[in-house]
DNA sequence: ACTGTGACGGGGC
DNA sequence: CGCCCCGCCACAG
């Protein structure tokens, strides 16, 4: 579970971001999305766990680290609409198949931090 | 085995 | 918006 949870939030582009349902999901545990949640606290050194955010792109990380997620997020061109990003331009679109969906997917894994 | 606790989510009001 | 309730599941007592 943890690991497959780790693997979906590896591939998430730079530049975009995942929900927990999402990821929950894509890892094929729909519904799980707390599992998510742990996962990230538990394996937040080893991948990029500001990419994740709660349903409607929230930030649901109290404190300090909340505000470094956003920094973080924005550093890499993360589009915000008030408090949350905006999903509709910077959501992650797993394997879409064309349209104006996504383009990188390998170029994720390598620019953690 | 049982209960409480969330970096959760969706639905209803 | 905010509040409540319910389903979810790994983990700590």
């Amino acid at each position: 579970m943890l690991a497959e949870i780790r693997r979906v939030i590896a591939r998430i582009p730079k530049g975009k971001v995942a929900t927990y349902g999402q990821v929950a999901e894509v890892a094929g545990f729909p519904g799980s999305a707390r599992q998510v949640a742990w996962a990230l606290q538990t394996q937040s050194r080893a991948i990029p766990w500001h990419r994740v955010l709660g349903a409607g792109g929230a930030i649901r990380i109290p404190g300090d680290s909340g505000i470094e997620q956003r920094l973080r997020l924005k550093a890499e061109g993360v589009v915000f609409r008030g408090e949350k990003v905006d999903l509709t331009i910077s959501g992650w679109r797993p394997s879409s198949k064309k349209g104006w969906g996504e383009k990188a997917e390998a170029t994720a894994v390598a620019d953690i931090l």
